[in-house]
RNA sequence: GGCGGCGUAGCCAAGUGGCUAAGGCAGUGGUCUGCAAAACCAUUAUUCAUCGGUUCGACUCCGAUCGCCGCCUCCA
């Protein structure tokens, strides 16, 4: 079996083939530190993760760059609104993109690159660009020349005559051509600068990603990733400064992914309708946050709400669940006979759920097809729960806790299940009673109650000490071993 | 205006021309329960925005139409 993963540049899914066997070399576009992460910045985080862990699972060796912008416009207006440096700016929000991926559990990358530690490598490739032909100082600014590279346009799919019709680009005076873009900028008074060729001023923002990524993987790398937003202009001005400079293929397949929405709307500060990873982790276990994104695949907008949260919650709850359940079941009394509660075709489900995830997994990394996967094996798996009699076949527990491991290992490709099953069930419990009206104790008090009132068939009071408990969200199971309770969702 | 994408059940969401159109949430009926809950079983799209076309056969390919979204300025 083979990994397929769209390419945009060709528009199409294309088999993974490394230039070097079994090593993927993988640059993705990472934050512009000037303020806190949301949940866009976690979906690209968090799409990124999970396929360097598949592709790992898969056995292939990954070299995974994502750089940090801590240079830029934004930057410098938010510096000086807050009366500190972009250099404490940027390092102070770079330590909480760190704080938010480590709460999402989302492993480092290889190599986290910063623009301003490379700015020499900047100037020598826009050096290059100058004496290839592709580039002319103007004013102290360095420029691209759009037209000095015929496939300009070549990954989002436009050409420049359909752009300049478009007619918001700004004017500027020192450009030949309107399309032509900033290498480098001239220091203007009070701003950050580094010497150069040109005078004092400071990178592009695009440069930064071509340079970056030749010194860490190499002028021809396997996949560069990022948000669709930097289809255009980003990544095909790296395309433009990579293949100029170098006169080699910069990136052999590029991925990109959507967009987080709210109610249908791509989020955005002038909208207001903004959630940072902080607000969602406030309510939210991260597990849930990591079941919701990759609910779909990674391409499809997703459109956030409390509905869908809540819904991620109950999924996520119900394989927790099956784990815990399985994990509480123990050998003690059991038979060595050959009457199994497995049936054929539970065997057959069983047997193939790594199979049936690699196949979800492999077709462009669909960790939607995968989840449904896992839903298919935890149905399987209570099944057969359901049915084990009170001395249960020790093989077949076996089959089953072999089962869960399995389930385990394949979720915590997405970052789920990583947590002990009933260590989660409990804290998420303990959590929900704090925003109950009473305690454990009181419930257990209750729940002894009802037991004797039960033993002399007072069904009446019974019922009242389950429905007041219920009136406080407390539901009660009644089983084989006893009561046990739940805190209700809302 | 140009380019890209999407439209599958009440909601979310898979589906790489041919097998019963996955799975989750919600709902309904049943099993189990003293009654419940959970779990289990069954059930919920003769149909995949609409209309045409290609094909022996299309949710899947092509074209048109309608609707929604994104990019074309910083953006994950």
């Amino acid at each position: 079996m083979t990994i397929r993963t769209y390419n945009t540049l060709s528009g199409k899914k294309e088999i993974l083939q490394t230039i070097e066997p079994g090593h993927v070399k993988l640059y993705v576009c990472g934050i512009t530190s000037y303020d806190y992460c949301h949940i866009g910045h976690a979906r690209s985080s968090l799409a990124f993760d999970m396929i360097v862990k598949y592709l790992k699972y898969r056995d292939y060796k990954v070299t995974f760059v994502r750089n940090f912008t801590d240079i830029d416009d934004k930057i410098i207006a938010r510096a000086n609104e807050q009366n500190t440096t972009s250099e404490e700016l940027a390092n102070r929000f770079i330590n909480e993109f760190h704080v938010d991926m480590d709460k999402l559990g989302i492993a480092r990358p290889d190599i986290e690159p910063r623009a301003t530690e490379h700015i020499d490598e900047m100037i020598t490739m826009i050096g290059e660009l100058i004496a290839n032909g592709k580039a002319y100082e103007a004013g102290g600014d360095v420029y691209y020349i759009i037209d000095s590279f015929p496939e300009y346009g070549k990954l989002s799919k436009r050409n420049i005559e359909d752009m300049k019709a478009g007619a918001r680009i700004s004017i500027n005076e020192q450009k030949k051509h309107p399309m032509d873009f900033v290498l480098w900028k001239a220091a203007k008074p009070g701003e950050p600068k580094w010497k150069s060729p040109w005078g004092d001023g400071r990178p592009g923002w695009h440069i930064e990603c071509s340079a970056m990524s030749k010194k860490y993987l190499g002028e021809t790398f396997d996949i560069h990733g990022g948000g669709q937003d930097l289809i255009f202009p980003h990544h095909e001005n790296e395309i433009a400064q990579s293949e100029g400079a170098n006169g080699k293929p910069f990136v052999k397949s590029w991925i990109h992914h959507g967009f987080v929405t709210i109610r249908d709307e791509k989020m955005s500060k002038s909208l207001g309708n903004f959630l940072t990873i902080r607000d969602i982790l406030d309510n939210y276990h991260p597990e849930v946050l990591r079941f919701f994104i990759f609910s779909t695949h990674y391409r499809n907008p997703l459109d956030f709400s409390e509905a869908a949260m809540q819904d991620a919650t109950a999924g996520l709850d119900r394989l927790y669940q099956c784990v815990a359940s399985i994990n509480e079941l123990d050998k003690t009394n059991t038979r060595q006979d050959t009457e199994t509660a497995f049936g054929e075709s539970d065997l057959l489900k069983i047997d193939s759920l790594e199979e049936r995830f690699q196949q979800a997994m492999d077709n462009d990394f669909n960790t939607a097809q995968a989840q449904g996967v896992f839903f298919d094996t935890v149905k399987t798996i209570n099944k057969i729960r359901a049915k084990l009699s009170e001395k249960p076949l020790a093989t077949d527990i076996d089959k089953l806790k072999a089962t869960t491991s399995i389930l385990k290992n394949l979720a915590a490709i997405m970052g789920l299940l990583c947590e002990d099953a009933s260590t989660y069930l409990l804290t998420k419990k303990q959590d929900m009673l704090t925003n109950c009206d009473i305690d454990a104790d009181a419930i257990e008090a209750l729940i002894i109650e009802r037991k004797q009132c039960r033993i002399d068939k007072n069904w009446s009071r019974s019922d009242e000490i389950r429905d007041e408990l219920l009136a406080k969200n407390i539901e009660l199971k009644d089983g084989a071993d006893g009561t046990r309770w739940v805190v209700k969702s809302k």
